[in-house]
DNA sequence: TTCGTTGTACGAAATAATTCGTAGTAAAGT
DNA sequence: ACTTTACTACGAATTATTTCGTACAACGAA
C-alpha cells in the first residue's frame, strides 16, 4: 500500500525534489543544471542521488531511451504535510497556532492571503460546529 | 557578534535542545532520562552530544560543581524561525498562507486557537493599512 | 583508606549522506 | 570506421553524524 512512506527523503534529495515538483517530468541534467545555480556539486552527483532516490522509491524512472527520464514519485502535499506535522510536534509542542503565528510573522503576507486565510478559519469553525451538533 | 548563528543543529541536536528548553537548565542524567524515553541510546551518547553542543554554541556549560549544569545558548524562537524560514522559502515557495493552511488542515486547531489566529491576523491588517497611510 | 557509584573526557568505531572518479555504451559527427 | 560527446553505472573516497568503550577523577559510605 503506502510505498510513498517511510523513506524520509535527505536534505540534497528535497532539493532534488523541490526542483522535480516545479518542472515535472526530467532528465538528469535539467535537475542538474538548476541545482548548480545554488550548489556546486558535479553531474555524477545528482546522477547518484537520482538513482539512489528511484530505488528508495522517491522517483520514478523511465529508460526506454538512452537518456533516462525521472518523476517524482512522491507527491508534494504528502511531503509537505510530513514536515509540518514533524514540526508542530517537536518544535511547537502540538500547537498548530503558534506555527501559524510564527509564519505570518516572519514572512509578511499580503491583504490577499490573509483574506484567504481567515476564509479557511472560517470553514474550519463551521465543520467544528457542525460536527457538534450532530 | 552572532555567535548563536551558523551553527545549525543537528537532528540529534534538536531532540536535546527540546528537553532543554522545555526543563531549562540541566544535567546530562537529566536530559538522557528524558530522552531514553522515546529513544534507546547511552548515556555517554547524550553526554557527547551537549560536549559538542557546548563547543558549538549551542549549549552553555557551568562546571563548577562536578555535575555540570548546561543551558540552552540559543533561543527556541530562533530556532523556530530559522526552520520556520527555512520551510516556507523551501517547501512552499515563499507563501506562507500556504504553510498556514497546510497547518491548520493537519492538526485541527481548538476553537480557542482559531481566535487567537484570527486576532493576530486583524492585528497584522491594521499594521499593513496603517504603514499604507503614511 | 578502600570500594562502589556517578561523573567527565575523548578517541575511535559504526552509520549515514554526499561527492566524485573511472569505466563502459550508444549516438552523432566527420 | 574513428573520434567526440553525452549518457549511465557503480565502487569507493570523503565528510558528517551518532554511538559507544574505556580511562580516569571526585565523592561518599563502610
Amino acid at each position: 500500500m503506502n510505498n510513498s512512506k517511510q523513506n524520509k527523503p535527505t536534505e540534497s534529495e528535497m532539493e532534488i525534489l523541490q526542483v522535480m515538483w516545479e518542472q515535472g517530468p526530467s532528465t538528469v541534467r535539467e535537475v542538474h543544471e538548476i541545482l548548480s545555480e545554488t550548489k556546486d556539486s558535479g553531474y555524477t552527483t545528482t546522477l547518484k542521488l537520482m538513482q539512489i532516490m528511484n530505488e528508495k522509491g522517491l522517483l520514478n524512472r523511465n529508460d526506454e531511451s538512452k537518456t533516462h527520464i525521472y518523476t517524482a514519485a512522491v507527491k508534494k502535499e504528502s511531503i509537505q504535510k510530513q514536515v509540518v506535522s514533524k514540526m508542530i510536534n517537536g518544535l511547537f509542542k502540538g500547537s498548530s497556532a503558534k506555527l501559524v503565528m510564527h509564519a505570518l510573522g516572519n514572512h509578511r503576507a499580503s491583504k490577499q492571503e490573509i483574506l484567504e486565510i481567515k476564509k479557511y478559519l472560517d470553514e474550519i469553525e463551521n465543520k467544528e460546529s457542525f460536527k457538534n451538533k450532530k
